[in-house]
DNA sequence: GGCGTCTCAACGTGATCTTC
DNA sequence: GAAGATCACGTTGAGACGCC
């Protein structure tokens, strides 16, 4: 028994993306297969449907069913952001946390689709999305966006927003830290030799000279240099005292002549602070405000010009890397730590009260020597 | 102790605007 | 005109904490 459908109709205009199947339907091939989206007497809704439904087909997903029943993405997404919001409002999360969430957010609706049935979400559609981000991201940023995507989805369980938890296959995982330890292998080491290093400091502006030898000295990265005071400075006595700005990790560090002198070189010629509150600033640029701010790092851009003369590659905070690589050669690596501000927690952190001076001397003289060796006398017997 | 979750901060770059 | 500032966005490193 065949059903009359009439004559076949044209386009009804040249753009329309469908063409009409013998079948009575409209239809497109999408990614080598047939799909039709409804009858030839009403070719705009099967337009509606087609646009609805094109991107799922592309991707090779199915679309969702509009009579289906459950949380939509978008929705769960709205929720999310507005608890995001607030907490930015009262300052439990910071500005570049909260557009963390929100670009998270965008991604998994654009890419599952915003009226997607959350629980209909499963194992394959993750293991899609991560081989989609793999073409564009690092390991490293893909571990921490499957970590936001799983706080969405986790939270839409946690919330009661779903009857049952997401299962997100075993491959939406941050990757291992062993594939990350060997990504970073691949790039090579991220430290200056000691002809650069030399280099460096030698072409450098004044400011930027000191910077690069607290940086050498003391293992400073941007942050510390552009947050370093006076009050942590003690140019007489030859120390800092600047605690990490980062994690308030408390720290000290010998400074050597060098550094001190180039300090001292450079003050004379430190522009007044536009801002009361950088007054105590000892580096500030010659706009007269301070290096590292919210959306700027003229510290790095600064070095990216001298890196340039150098004829070198890498970026500022090499030279951090320079001194711990350096500064661990001195074999005394708890000495190392403490200078560059970092926090383990171990036993013996928790117990061990204070390093001697000594030990931190002993450290900075070390790579003093790297970087300035001293000609040995050599007395023939 | 190891690992996962959650969070934050630092680093890097390019386009465009502003100031000197 | 050059240098620095601003804005926007992407990438990377790491600490705190809880659970097993």
């Amino acid at each position: 028994m065949s059903k009359s459908k009439g004559e076949k109709p044209s386009k009804p205009y040249p753009e329309f993306p469908l063409f009409a199947h013998a079948s009575g339907r409209w239809c497109k091939k999408i990614n080598g297969k047939f799909h039709y989206f409804g009858p030839w007497r009403d070719h705009e809704a099967a337009l509606a449907r087609y646009l609805e439904q094109v991107d799922y087909l592309k991707a090779g997903r199915k679309p969702p069913n509009p009579e289906a029943k459950g949380l939509r993405l978008w929705g769960l997404c709205n929720v999310f952001c507005e608890t995001q919001d607030y907490k930015l409002s009262v300052g439990e999360i910071v500005r570049s946390t909260h557009q963390d969430y929100v670009e998270t957010c965008e991604r998994i609706v654009k890419f599952f689709g915003r009226d997607t049935i959350v629980e209909h979400l499963q194992a394959a559609d993750f293991q899609q999305l991560r081989e989609e981000m793999a073409k564009t991201l690092g390991l490293r940023t893909i571990g921490n966006e499957i970590n936001r995507i799983r706080i969405v989805l986790k939270y839409a369980y946690d919330e009661g927003l779903i009857a049952h938890p997401v299962r997100f296959g075993n491959q939406f995982k941050r990757p291992p830290k062993s594939a990350l330890r060997r990504q970073k292998q691949a790039k090579g080491p991220q430290m200056f030799t000691v002809e650069q290093a030399r280099e460096l400091i030698r072409r450098a502006t004044p400011p930027m000279r000191a910077m690069l030898l607290l940086a050498a000295n003391c293992g400073f990265g941007n942050n510390d240099c552009a947050s370093l005071t006076f009050q942590y400075l003690d140019l007489k006595g030859g120390w800092h005292t600047l605690p990490r700005p980062k994690t308030g990790i408390e720290r000290r560090c010998p400074l050597w002549p060098e550094t001190v002198a180039a300090i001292e070189a450079y003050l004379p010629r430190r522009p007044n602070p536009q801002h009361e509150e950088d007054q105590d600033l000892v580096f500030i640029t010659k706009y007269g405000l301070r290096y590292v701010r919210d959306s700027e790092n003229a510290v790095s851009k600064e070095f990216a010009k001298i890196r340039g003369f150098a004829g070198t590659k890498g970026t500022f905070y090499w030279m951090r890397h320079t001194f711990e690589t350096i500064g661990g050669e001195s074999r005394d690596q708890v000495a190392v730590d403490h200078i560059m501000g970092h926090a383990k927690e171990t036993m013996a952190t928790e117990y061990r009260e204070w390093i001697g001076p000594e030990r931190l001397e002993s450290v900075v003289s070390f790579v003093r020597e790297w970087l300035y060796p001293v000609p040995r006398i050599v007395v023939l017997p």
